[in-house]
RNA sequence: GCCGCCUUAGCUCAGUUGGUUAGAGCGCCGGAUUGUGGAUCCGGAGGUCCCUGGUUCGAGCCCUGGAGGCGGUACCA
C-alpha cells in the first residue's frame, strides 16, 4: 500500500524559522562559545532555565481569547497559560527571585540559548533566534553599568570584530524623564510618544522627529503616523537633547549639564553617567568605543537608568550598496523587574548579545573565516567487501586529528568524486583493485584540482594530465603523515 | 495592523485578444569516459501554473474571496 498524493505531508517549516547546516550552525555556537569565555572571565557563573515560563512571569498579561498569541507563543496547560520565554531577562528575574535566599549577592550570570518571539518576519529577523546575556542583579552602582558595556566590547572583540569596527552608545533613561519633566509631559503616553520618535532619529532624520514630536509625520507610503502634539519650545528642547555633540563623553556631559537645568530626575541621571564614564576610563574604554549618546532610547518599557545600545559601525557593499549591520546588541538598567515577583526593589543590569544577527554580520564581513570548520578528508567505497579496509583508513586519520568520513553510497567512483566535490573535501583518499595490489593507496588533492580545472578550457587532454598531477600514490603505511602533508601545503 | 507590488519546474524567469500535450536557462540524474571532480555534447526525471469559487464550448491568462512572499510604515515586553 502506497501513500497517495493527497495523504503526503508537505515538507516545509513554519514561516519566521530557519534550518542551518554545517559551518551555518556551528558559527552560532562558537560565537556563544567566545562570548561565553569572555562574561566566564569576568567571574559571571553559567545559568541555564527552561524554555517555557508561566506567561504572567514573562510579564505579560494573560493571552485575550481572540488572540492568545499575541507577541509570544502561549498555551493552556492545566488552566494555566504557558509561554516560551521571548527574552532571557525575565526568565532571569523569575530565577533570581525564587532562589534569591540562596544566591551571593550581587548575583551576576550570563546566559545563552533560544528565544521566541511571536512576530511578523523579515529580512534577518526570525521568530526563534539565540541571544546571550550577561546580568548583574542587586547592585545600583554605575560600575555595575560601565562593567556591562566593556565586558561586552571585549566580546564582540573575542568574535573578531576590530576595535574601530564598533561602538557602543549609553543614555540614561532619568535623563530623557528629566527632559520629558521639563517640558512638561506627563502622562505615559505622551512621554512613551516622544520616546519613539527619538528612538527613529536615524531613519527619519533631525526632521522627521521634529515632526513627530509636535503634529505628526506623513511617510513615503502616505500613512500618517501621530505625533506627541509639543509646543514649539518642547519640539526645540527635545531636539537640543539629542543632537548633543557626541564625540567625547566628558562633552556629552557637559552639554547636559547646560540644557539639564534644575531637573532632579534629570541631575539623577548625570549622576549615573559620571559613574559609569568613571569606570569606563579606569577600564581603558576609549571615546571612540562607548560615547554617550542622548538620542539612545531602546524601546523596552522596563528600563529604569542606564541603556546601552552596541552597533556594528563596519560596512560592507554588497550589490553596490554600502550594508550597514546596526544594532548587535543591547541592554540597560531594569531596577523594578524583579519587585514583580518579590515586592521589593531589586536593582539590576545587564547586556544582551544578539548571537543570531552577529553571525549573520560576521560571515558577511568575513570575520567568521578563522573560526570555519575544514571540509572532510572522503575515503572513497570502491569495493563493497571491503568498508571495513576503508573505515580503518578514515579512523587512522581521525585519530591523528583530521576530519574524514568513508564514502556511504552505492555509487560508481565519478558520483563518489562528485559528492567530495559537493562537501568541498579537500583530500579524496582512493584504494581500488590496483592500489591493493600494490600496497598502496591514491590521494587525491581535490583543492589543487580545482584550482587548476578552473582553468582549462574543452581540452579533455589536458585535463586527463591535471588528473594525474593533483593526485599521487602512497604506501598503505604512510597515509596520515602524507594527508597531513597535502593539507598543510599552500595553494 | 495599514499601504503598494508580486506568486508558472529545485532556482531565475518566458508564456500571444482566452485555444491541442505549458516552455527556456541554470541545477539535478544518467551516458559519451574499462577506475577519476571541471568543460563540451547527448539523453532523462521533475509542474496542484499559490488556493478557492465563478464567467466560458474552452482559463496559467478574465472576475470574486482567501493564503503566502517582497518593500514601506506601525508595533516590538
Amino acid at each position: 500500500m502506497s501513500t497517495s498524493e493527497s495523504k503526503r505531508v508537505a515538507a516545509e517549516k513554519p514561516r519566521g524559522f530557519i534550518d542551518r547546516l554545517g559551518d551555518a550552525a556551528a558559527a552560532e555556537q562558537r560565537v556563544v562559545a567566545a562570548v561565553g569565555a569572555v562574561y566566564e572571565r569576568w567571574g559571571f557563573e553559567q545559568l541555564e532555565t527552561s524554555a517555557i515560563e508561566f506567561t504572567e512571569a514573562l510579564g505579560k498579561f494573560l493571552p485575550d481569547l481572540d488572540r492568545p498569541n499575541e507577541g509570544v507563543f502561549s498555551f493552556q496547560d492545566d488552566e494555566r497559560w504557558l509561554s516560551l520565554r521571548y527574552d532571557l531577562t525575565a526568565p532571569l528575574a523569575r530565577f533570581a527571585a525564587e532562589e534569591w535566599n540562596g544566591l551571593a549577592k550581587p548575583f551576576r550570570r550570563w546566559q545563552t540559548g533560544p528565544v521566541w518571539r511571536n512576530e511578523k518576519p523579515g529580512p534577518g529577523r526570525f521568530r526563534q533566534f539565540t541571544q546571550c546575556d550577561a546580568d548583574t542583579v542587586g547592585s545600583d552602582n554605575p560600575a555595575a553599568d560601565a562593567e556591562m558595556v566593556a565586558m561586552a566590547s571585549e566580546a564582540l572583540e573575542a568574535v573578531g570584530v576590530p576595535r574601530d569596527g564598533y561602538a557602543f552608545k549609553i543614555n540614561s533613561r532619568r535623563i530623557l524623564n528629566g527632559v520629558l519633566e521639563s517640558i512638561g509631559a506627563k502622562d505615559d503616553r505622551a512621554r512613551l510618544t516622544v520616546m519613539r520618535a527619538i528612538d527613529k532619529l536615524d531613519r527619519v532624520g533631525i526632521e522627521g522627529v521634529a515632526a513627530l514630536l509636535g503634529k505628526g509625520r506623513k511617510d513615503e507610503s502616505g500613512d500618517f503616523t501621530p505625533g506627541a502634539d509639543l509646543d514649539a519650545a518642547g519640539v526645540k528642547t527635545v531636539v537640543d537633547f539629542v543632537t548633543l555633540e557626541t564625540t567625547s563623553r566628558a562633552s556629552v556631559i557637559e552639554g547636559l549639564e547646560r540644557l539639564l537645568g534644575a531637573s532632579e530626575e534629570g541631575r539623577a541621571g548625570l549622576k549615573e553617567l559620571r559613574g559609569i564614564d568613571a569606570v569606563l576610563n579606569g577600564l581603558k574604554v576609549s571615546d571612540a568605543q562607548a560615547r554617550f549618546d542622548p538620542s539612545v532610547v531602546r524601546g523596552l518599557e522596563y528600563y529604569t537608568g542606564a541603556v546601552f545600545e552596541a552597533e556594528l559601525t563596519m560596512t560592507v557593499v554588497e550589490d553596490g550598496r554600502p550594508v550597514r549591520f546596526g544594532s548587535v546588541g543591547g541592554g540597560g538598567r531594569y531596577d523594578d523587574l524583579i519587585a514583580r515577583f518579590t515586592g521589593e526593589r531589586v536593582p539590576a543590569t545587564g547586556f544582551s548579545i544578539g548571537v543570531s544577527r552577529l553571525v549573520a554580520a560576521q560571515a558577511r564581513l568575513g570575520l567568521g573565516e578563522a573560526f570555519a570548520q575544514t571540509p572532510p578528508v572522503i575515503v572513497l567505497a570502491l569495493d563493497a567487501a571491503r568498508m571495513g579496509d576503508y573505515f580503518a583508513i578514515a579512523s587512522e586519520l581521525r585519530a591523528a586529528g583530521i576530519r574524514a568520513e568513508t564514502y556511504l553510497g552505492s555509487s560508481g567512483m565519478k558520483a563518489q568524486l562528485k559528492y567530495a566535490d559537493k562537501r568541498n573535501a579537500p583530500i579524496a583518499v582512493i584504494q581500488g583493485g590496483n592500489e591493493l595490489e600494490k600496497g598502496v593507496v591514491t590521494l587525491k588533492d581535490l583543492r589543487l584540482g580545482a584550482k587548476i580545472a578552473a582553468n582549462l578550457g574543452e581540452d579533455r587532454e589536458a585535463y586527463a594530465r591535471m588528473r594525474e598531477q593533483v593526485q599521487q600514490e602512497v604506501p598503505r603505511g604512510e597515509v596520515v603523515a602524507a594527508v597531513q602533508r597535502m593539507l598543510a601545503a599552500k595553494l
